[in-house]
DNA sequence: GTCCTTATTGTAAGCGCTTACAATCAAGCT
DNA sequence: AGCTTGATTGTAAGCGCTTACAATAAGGAC
């Protein structure tokens, strides 16, 4: 922004009012124990004179600077798009801006963007998940910058969160497959590195083949980079063990997409040779053939809440530490019983 | 931020060191004139005391933000998160932060989200397209702002440009329908009120169709607001007509995802009963039954232009006014010569 | 050795606003 | 009328940094 032109200054409108200065900040700000007669003698030069007050100057005396900071992994996933665009959204209302910034998955890239973003200038900040470096912390700790994390439901003194449970939707997919009569299980996962839903969504997938006394091989978990195209190799990997694994779970929906087409080009029907679930349930899960079996991450819902609480913990109030939203796992079309199979049990 | 909490100043760093606050500064900003020994003992200082620059007085003090803001109709859709994926990414070799807004394709909100970010403090932006308010453009040019347009490629004085053109290869995907032999087309559009790009597509495609002497009957085109739903329900009014179009030209690729996701429940087969079109190529299309023939956006290349052309704008070096990207037709499975057909000509 | 340049460094005046504190004033009491 | 009280408004000191300008030091030329 330029400022070499001669901008119309709060000076100016005081002047144009015959007011000091600090009643017009009082009327900018809203502040009580302003009459009304000044109040509107003071709008009215504004008005006239079409004066735009200066955000830097303005945080650099209040201390405020009206925007919050959010760094995600990549916005590249609709998954976070969407809960960032509600997260703006509803920020607005609160009078408040969005600096985004991506790490790639990267930790430490993370901890580099944090910083710079408390550098220039944050009111509070957002982040996804449960994994972070120490570094993360000790950064909101040093500069006191209020924040959240959100998209995980870990009991965690350290982060205040906003999120979902990973593990027992997954666990209840893999259940219902197990119910379904599936016995030989395949998972294509995200790596887990850095990654606590990955891992966590993992666990449930065990932990429900645990409990039905199943086993998954380690060659039956194939960990590969977020994409379609990535979830096809991984679907032919799984698919060139025998015996074949009946049911297919995918750490996300992406995932999922890809292990679908794979499934199709391989001339593979979904559900009846194959049972295959996601996580997330993007909006073309549902339009899908067969529609996706997955798992409806609240998007919209967590960008809302996380909006409201960390504007509240920004003015002081007190909120609470941890708020768990549901993640419903949704039946649909991708899971059926392992048909050509003896059902035992 | 909290800056109760007693921080390091610069001053605090200048004692340390035993230097003068302007030294300090002119390390921290690598001015010239300063000799290797001052540079040394002052970041002796910076690293022993934590040393941590306040954005918002350097902002103040120097008129530079070091954030550009990005004005985008909405983040649901991936194909302009992925261009603000690769612009953030690009920014931040920079140095350069990114605020984002969205006006969910109301150009009113548009002028006021532009508004607040002028004066919350920017050093330049983006918009996406050609079509504005002419309060947009005042707000740039009243405080000097560099900003750039993009997605689009209209030669205009106004609005210097980064995109591609949207109507040529829309006429090419009608070309080729028409030359496999389509005689009769149905036209699913975005609402084209203050969207250009939907607006230059449907033009492409009267374009191709008029110079082919084919007729476009006003109920062939059916407007619908972005979504896969959307796009199915407008498919459904399509097929309605009598005699039925064979040939399906979508706006972009949601809305032929919701076409094709119709035409599946309807036992439509494409591209044999029916072909279809989109525009965008988002990661999924070359993934559908059958793949999407679509045209292939360049986000992320788009992205990386716009922030190399608007760090350069914001420097004051020269740039071209109006950068046009290639945004190619992919011909994949969805259209085909209308079998059903008498093929005339 | 003196004077002129040029490279470094320091001094201090802002950048445009907020806000603690002081000053003013009208209203309510005694 | 004189005093208190609380609501309004003004005064001016910053917020933490950058940078124009002055000052000083260090080379060179004569």
């Amino acid at each position: 922004m330029n400022r070499d032109a001669k901008r119309t200054l709060l000076q100016d409108v005081a002047r144009e009012a015959g007011v000091s200065t600090a009643s017009v900040s009082r009327v900018l700000n809203r502040a009580p124990h302003v009459s009304e007669r000044l109040r509107s003698r003071v709008e009215a030069a504004i008005n006239s004179l079409g004066y735009v007050p200066d955000g830097t100057a303005r945080a650099l005396a209040s201390r405020r600077i009206g925007a919050i900071g959010a760094l995600v992994p990549t916005l590249d996933n609709p998954v976070f798009s969407a809960m960032i665009d509600s997260l703006e959204q509803r920020l607005k209302q609160y009078d408040c801006r969005l600096l985004i910034a991506t790490y790639r998955y990267r930790l430490d890239e993370e901890v580099e963007s944090l910083r710079t973003l408390i550098q220039q200038g944050i009111d509070g900040a957002v982040l996804i998940g449960h994994d972070h470096l120490p570094a993360t912390l000790e950064l909101f700790r040093r500069h006191e910058v209020p924040y959240l994390t959100c998209w995980h439901s870990e009991e965690d003194p350290d982060w205040p969160s906003i999120g979902f449970d990973n593990a027992a939707p997954a666990r209840h997919l893999a259940e219902h497959l197990i119910q379904l009569g599936h016995r030989r299980f395949g998972v294509i996962s995200a790596p887990a590195d850095g990654n606590d839903r990955a891992r966590a969504r993992l666990t449930g997938f065990r932990q429900a083949l645990e409990a039905a006394g199943l086993d998954l091989p380690d060659d039956h978990v194939v960990t590969v980079e977020y994409g379609i195209e990535e979830g096809a190799a991984a679907f032919a990997d799984l698919m060139r063990l025998t015996p074949r694994p009946t049911a297919i779970l995918c750490g996300n929906d992406v995932l999922a997409f890809g292990a679908m087409f794979a499934a199709a080009q391989a001339g593979i029907a979904i559900p009846d040779d194959l049972s295959i679930t996601g996580f997330d349930d993007l909006p073309q899960s549902r339009f899908m053939h067969p529609a996706l079996t997955t798992v409806a991450a609240p998007s919209a819902e967590v960008g809302r809440l996380v909006a409201d609480t960390l504007v509240a913990r920004i003015r002081g109030d007190q909120t609470p530490h941890r708020q768990v939203l549901e993640a419903q796992v949704v039946l649909r079309g991708t899971t059926a019983p392992p048909l050509h199979e003896t059902q035992p049990a």
